[in-house]
DNA sequence: CATGAATGAGAATTCATTCAT
DNA sequence: CATGAATGAATTCTCATTCAT
């Protein structure tokens, strides 16, 4: 006569109040009541099924890091077999954020940063995001320098290159809106991507401004 | 026959003692306390030379950018008389933070951005701090675009993509460090730089990895 | 299965700390923690049931005001229809404190006004009963006047002088006691009334001193 | 070589800072450091002055009474020997707060009375004067009831009476304006005096509404 | 006498967390 | 599982008062 457990969808409620308190919010002006006030619950119901605030953050960044990384396998799945594609899928999948993604996750991810910094909780999760992309990066730069019949030493550091800028299109958009159009950011980013590695037989960026 | 003012050497090492503290803690984290701790003051005394607890984050924007600008203008000064070179000292400018800025410095400019983003007092000077770069970066690369013969029409997009990458050196930097190497971002950056402008009249980037 | 809700009994339970601190304290001096002590409950439920320190001065506004006007409404029910009785019946509901009024109301009472002067939240609700109170005077003085065939013109500025001796007997209790001596408030109140109005045809004023 | 101390006058300029600062907001809302600067001070200063804020009320106290009396000393001398005239000057002289009262005084004397229960410093001289005050109506409602032929046994009350009504016409006029008509309080409180005493050989009231 | 910096004790308020129901 | 009252520590800010100059 147990009834099902709606812990699953409870939590997830959580975090989404999260995400949308702190799309205007800091992670700490987010306070529990609001969380739950977002989420539709009460207050003492968030503690059921969370440890504590913190907790609801890490399952935030998870939550973040797991849609990005889905996104890009969707479009690397659609990306054509070919060096610069596949880092181009990279690029669209992180930094069109226009397109599909909903705008609180932005304003959230831009947040994570500082908090990861100083929370190790926090900071496990983040780093390991981080760690992995910059893998991917490093793994499809290395693709391309390879086909060019380049040394690939150098590929992580401009793998690190790229994904700075890919951060800060993200932190400049949230910090100062409009200074980067709307819709520019992936076509800029290919280009510096280009002159990151460039060499004669690259393809031109598509979308950027040129 | 007054005690002569020392008000501003306070309000400095305040301004300081919330750096210090910001080095390892957020905004909010960083309480008054804790500031006048770190100042060696007593609580009290912070709100005898400050409204409130943002205006010294106020003032702390306010220092920060001013040092950047310093630092920039002495590059300036220093660089040849070359649009490219003017672009490099930007960059070094800026970028170049693990050289002669103050560690704490970094850190906390992370930091300014989301409350920026939600504290319009604070909001006021560090847009006006980014506006006034990406129209510097914009009048470098239009000279650059203009000493080539080519038109001029995107430097603006071409500014912020590069304003966007050395904010996302920051914070990278700060988040996960060692990602990128100390003292590979203004190279990387500069061979950013070319891959947005780039043509065959360029001279090659130094100090970034190849 | 959740726990019933208790908030009012709370608030009601805060209000009277609140009456009783300023009893002998000013509102100002009234800190939360004496409210809440006053009140046997912990400082932080306080702000749980009450947004703020004012919000319980309004609620206590509130509540004299009620006891007040369903004193009055009490002797009015009790009273002769007559006009003289009527007007005692105002006077012996709103002056003879001494009977029936817990005495803290009375301190209470005389702290309000200059609250109600400086603060609209407080102001709005008092000025409203004050303004009912002096309408209601006006109507018996001008139904005592019209019975005796005079002109009602002047009623509501008799009125007033009525209201100001009831409020001044208030405030004389409780800044210089024993000055009017205990029970003779509502007598001398309605041998003032009688000198405002009076005529050969007015009954002789019950109670007061000769 | 001593120069001439100061510090009758900056006594005086402090209490002024008082009254003025008293005139829209609390006793104790009015900060040392208001006064101060409302007095064109330092803040400092008000300490080399008086020993604590309170002295500072209490020769405000001691001001006010002074001048009132001042007042009904020069109002006593022009009147005619005449014991309604004598009972009507001390009502001019208390309750025209519209002629040549400053309003500050009045709004300051209605604060007084709170503190005065609160505080034995203040306390002790608000209640001397009252006291004082009381006894001067008392010896002309005696003098008007002898005159009469009457026995003046009930004067004290009668003068009570006289009193509360005065002080409430402040209170009330600070509390909610317009109530009492300006100019009308005088009238209004020479016909009640008239109801408390009357017989047939008194002359009518000027001034009020009939 | 005068200045204004400094102190330190509260003040109101917020909030994560606990817990009885 | 759910509710929302309760707790108590921490936070920002105010202010009377002191004191070096």
């Amino acid at each position: 006569m147990a009834r099902p457990s709606n812990t699953e969808e409870r939590r997830s409620q959580i975090i989404d109040g999260l995400a949308r308190v702190m799309a205007d919010k800091t992670y700490e002006q987010a306070s529990v009541a609001a969380i739950a006030r977002a989420a539709g619950l009460g207050p003492g119901l968030v503690h059921y099924h969370f440890a504590n605030k913190q907790a609801i953050l890490v399952a935030l960044v998870e939550r973040l890091v797991a849609g990005l990384e889905a996104r890009h396998r969707r479009r690397l799945d659609d990306a054509p077999d070919d060096p610069w594609a596949r880092l181009d899928a990279f690029i669209d999948a992180f930094a069109a954020l226009d397109a599909d993604a909903d705008p609180s996750a932005v304003a959230c991810w831009t947040r994570l940063g500082d908090e990861a910094a100083r929370r190790p909780e926090v900071g496990v999760p983040y780093r390991a995001a981080i760690d992995r992309w910059h893998a991917a990066l490093t793994e499809r730069v290395a693709a391309i320098l390879e086909a060019d019949g380049r040394p690939t030493a150098a590929a992580g550091e401009a793998a690190a290159g790229l994904l700075a800028a890919i951060e800060g299109a993200f932190h400049l958009g949230a910090a100062a809106p409009g200074v980067i159009p709307p819709g520019m950011a992936a076509g800029l980013l290919k280009r510096m991507a280009r002159g990151l590695l460039g060499t004669a037989t690259m393809p031109p960026a598509d979308g950027g401004p040129r």
